[in-house]
DNA sequence: TGAAATGTTGGGGCG
DNA sequence: ACGCCCCAACATTTC
């Protein structure tokens, strides 16, 4: 039997279901991964995210070829590019590790029942989270709405079964490690720049990545991973996105600490683990309610509308997207954005309140920004956090939750290491002023070579009087 | 994984 | 010794 194993979001050898299971039941495996021409085209993706994917794809390919298995690639769109690679190769089985995003679910859809009407075997695998939707239930079948009950259901879960780990496939006997491995196309040849790499691609990278955190970060976690100053969290998350790490083995790896010995704080563990059901909390709610892809989890009534459209709505967001609103650590995070493909979550957290209920935009406008700028850009993930941050989500707090940019800055940044790094214009203001550039007196502007409304600008907004604002708007509409 | 306003308590200074 | 005020620290409520 001849197996075509379609790569998507799963770029890695180790614990790979479908790869195991094509291995297993196949004669002949060819490995395929199809750049998605609308998709690259539409540029959902920046140069940051795609520069990360092909460095994966590379040591897919390299580490392909040591199994004796030569991968493919071709360009199009997805579901032709895979009905034309069976039928050239004259393939009878395909694998694949299931997608949950709405139009992956469609797509896939579609090549399987074409691929059923044409007589071919379709396998498909859980491998993208630990429990996917259906497998975290309440008692009343219904999807969880709550993160607090889904967790304690998740683990419930993970005691009764806890999902194994797969070995690698073994190197086969083929002979294709012979052919030379074919060209992949170039980031300019997909029309993205080519941009330096943050953190590194690659399963190995991963591996690597998630034992350093292991044996050192995660013992801190509780406090290390609000200070983005510091290389305190796992970065992981790219990772996570392309699938050159599986949920799977972070969570029984990351559990493994308790027990090896050495210092170890089951809090921190804990509270890292509770990131990943997080990430799959997020998978579930949009498997479960697909319409949060497209808006508001919740059509709230009782939150204000964002500004109108117009000149004065783009100005703010202008400088919102280019870190230069006057409020420090909101332009360290974009800064670093912008920079380096990645940000820092706390700090995601903070530049995303400030988008919605300081400058009061529309969050989904926020929302695409980021998927167009992280690397590690996942629309369950990056939309789930964005209705949080909105109050248009799944969480019970809605309206009232306003970051202080301030306060946040002088409780995760307080010497301001963070923003010195990113705002290069604020290095010699003084820590007194850090945190509030704006109000540092005239001569000590000058000592600092930052004049505030030259070198760095004014607040745009005012957040003591957006924040009244905002509530007053909350309120007006929730008693009419 | 919010912040501000409001309420409560207890210690210290002081007349 | 006592009442009073102030304020910090902490807890609770409200937005």
């Amino acid at each position: 039997m001849k197996g075509l194993m379609w790569f998507r979001r799963d770029l890695r050898i180790c614990d790979n279901p479908a790869l195991v299971a094509a291995c297993q039941e196949c004669r002949e495996v060819v490995p395929l991964f199809v750049f998605d021409e609308p998709l690259l085209r539409s540029h959902v993706f920046g140069s940051a995210c795609v520069g990360f994917m092909l460095g994966c794809l590379d040591e897919l390919q390299r580490s392909l070829g040591d199994l004796g298995l030569r991968l493919h690639y071709r360009i199009g769109e997805q579901t032709e590019a895979v009905l034309q690679a069976v039928k050239d190769w004259g393939i009878d089985a395909v694998y694949w590790n299931r997608d949950y995003e709405p139009g992956a679910r469609d797509r896939d859809r579609r090549v399987q029942d074409r691929l059923s009407q044409q007589g071919r075997t379709v396998k498909t695998f859980k491998d993208h989270v630990v429990f996917e939707a259906e497998e975290v239930r309440g008692l009343t079948g219904e999807p969880f709405q709550r993160y607090s009950a889904y967790r304690d259901r998740w683990w419930n879960r993970w005691r009764a079964a806890a999902p194994l780990m797969l070995p690698a496939p073994k190197r086969r006997a083929d002979g294709r490690e012979t052919q030379a491995p074919q060209d992949r196309p170039s980031a300019q040849d997909l029309s993205y720049e080519r941009v330096p790499l943050w953190i590194e691609p690659g399963e190995r990278a991963a591996q690597a990545r998630l034992q350093w955190f292991l044996r050192g970060p995660i013992h801190d976690y509780v406090n290390g991973r609000n200070l983005p100053a510091i290389d305190g969290t796992s970065k992981l998350s790219p990772h996570f996105r392309f699938g050159t790490l599986s949920a799977r083995t972070a969570v029984h790896a990351a559990l493994a600490t308790l027990t090896a010995g050495g210092p170890v704080f089951r809090a921190d563990v804990f509270t890292w683990l509770d990131e990943l059901v997080w990430r799959e909390f997020f998978q579930q709610v949009l498997t479960a309610f697909p319409h949060v892809a497209k808006g508001p989890f919740k059509a709230k009534a009782g939150l204000p509308a964002p500004r109108l459209e117009g000149p004065e709505r783009d100005r703010l967001f202008a400088a919102w997207c280019e870190g230069r609103t006057g409020y420090p650590i909101v332009d360290a995070g974009m800064r670093q954005l912008n920079q380096t493909g990645w940000m820092h979550n706390r700090v995601r957290m903070v530049t995303a309140s400030f988008l919605v209920k300081d400058l009061r935009l529309d969050w989904q406008s926020g929302e695409r920004y980021f998927m167009q700028h992280l690397m590690d850009g996942d629309l369950a993930a990056n939309n789930g956090n964005w209705q949080w941050c909105a109050s248009t989500g799944t969480d019970a707090m809605q309206g009232y939750r306003i970051f202080n940019p301030r306060i946040q800055s002088e409780k995760f940044d307080r010497d301001g290491d963070y923003i010195r790094h990113y705002v290069p214009e604020l290095a010699k203001v003084p820590v007194q002023w850090i945190h509030e550039p704006h109000l540092t007196p005239p001569d000590e502007q000058e000592q600092a070579d930052c004049r505030i409304g030259i070198e760095y600008p004014a607040p745009i907004v005012d957040h003591k009087a957006a924040r009244e604002e905002y509530l007053a708007l909350a309120k007006q509409k929730r008693t009419p």
